[in-house]
DNA sequence: AACTGAAACAACCGCACAAAG
DNA sequence: CCTTTGTGCGGTTGTTTCAGT
């Protein structure tokens, strides 16, 4: 036959997708991510697979909005060690250099649009007499600007405390992969158990209980975590781990799970 | 109700580095 | 050593969502 040139998918992930790579980054760990991408048959690089699971899928992730003192820490390692984004990340538990990386670009946009007002405000009051005090901006303490920000900043109130967090806006304005299927508002549903939760609930749980017990704050696994094995092979050698995947299927559901090619791999 | 602009988020790209052969 | 391959990082761009008009 001639070698069908494998084409590369690209673009945003699905459902489907996310459940195959947490299940075989489940079975051969995190980090060869070649083989994990050829062997779970998802059209996908390596590097594509690295990244979704890094900053989409790791189990320790912690989502939603920046808390005012992840946003305090964000700009002060900034202003310490400049861009280094993962390095800054390792500071910030639960949070992804990509995240921290948007994180700062909005940050940066707002400021500068608030020095621009600034200096407006600054060339029309000097033109008047004076007085008026721009009081406002030069950041530093607490996040978010007065003006605009969107949506939950925290903020529109100044101090907003630590209660800033209940937040709302929780997912972060993302759709979850998970298994479940959306409801009649185009929310998303997941069943624990015989329970249905909507994800506005699995993260309002989540989020109740980072703030009861910081200690377990760290881990919340995407709810694609119940379909996969937890006592998984991470720290398997690679044959052990074949031996076991003969026995494991992949959660399926009512999806329609492709045949895994897994299994051509190793065998044939 | 429709439109527009901004913010937030997700993903790709290119480069650099490290380990393996 | 040199080459190859895989991984990680930072920059950039595309897409989605939401608020204001």
């Amino acid at each position: 036959m001639k070698m069908e040139k494998e084409e590369v998918r690209k673009g945003p992930w699905i459902e489907q997708e996310d459940v195959q790579l947490v299940f075989y980054v489940n079975l051969f760990g995190d980090r060869r991510w070649d083989f994990v991408a050829k062997v779970s048959g998802l059209k996908r690089t390596g590097k594509s697979c690295r990244l979704r699971w890094v900053n989409y899928l790791h189990p320790d992730l912690k989502r939603g909005k920046m808390t005012p003192n992840e946003e305090r820490l964000v700009v002060e390692l900034q202003s310490k060690w400049g861009n280094r984004w993962s390095k800054i990340a390792q500071k910030l538990p639960g949070r992804t250099d990509n995240e921290i990386k948007n994180y700062w670009r909005t940050h940066m946009r707002k400021k500068a649009q608030e020095r621009k007002k600034m200096m407006k405000n600054k060339k029309v009051s000097s033109s008047q007499s004076s007085s008026s005090t721009t009081s406002s901006s030069s950041f530093s303490n607490s996040s978010s600007t007065p003006n605009s920000p969107r949506l939950g900043d925290s903020a529109s109130a100044p101090a907003p405390g630590i209660e800033g967090e209940r937040s709302f806006y929780d997912t972060g304005g993302v759709e979850l992969p998970t298994l479940g299927e959306k409801n009649k508002t185009g929310d998303l549903e997941v069943e624990v158990g015989n329970k249905v939760y909507s994800m506005d609930d699995l993260w309002k749980e989540f989020e109740f209980s980072e703030e009861n017990c910081p200690l377990t704050s760290q881990t919340v696994a995407s709810p694609i975590w119940d379909y996969c094995p937890t006592d998984s092979l991470w720290c398997m050698s690679e044959e052990e781990s074949k031996m076991l995947m003969m026995q494991q299927q992949p959660p399926v559901g009512d999806h329609h799970f492709q045949p895994f090619p897994f299994y051509n791999y190793m065998i044939g």
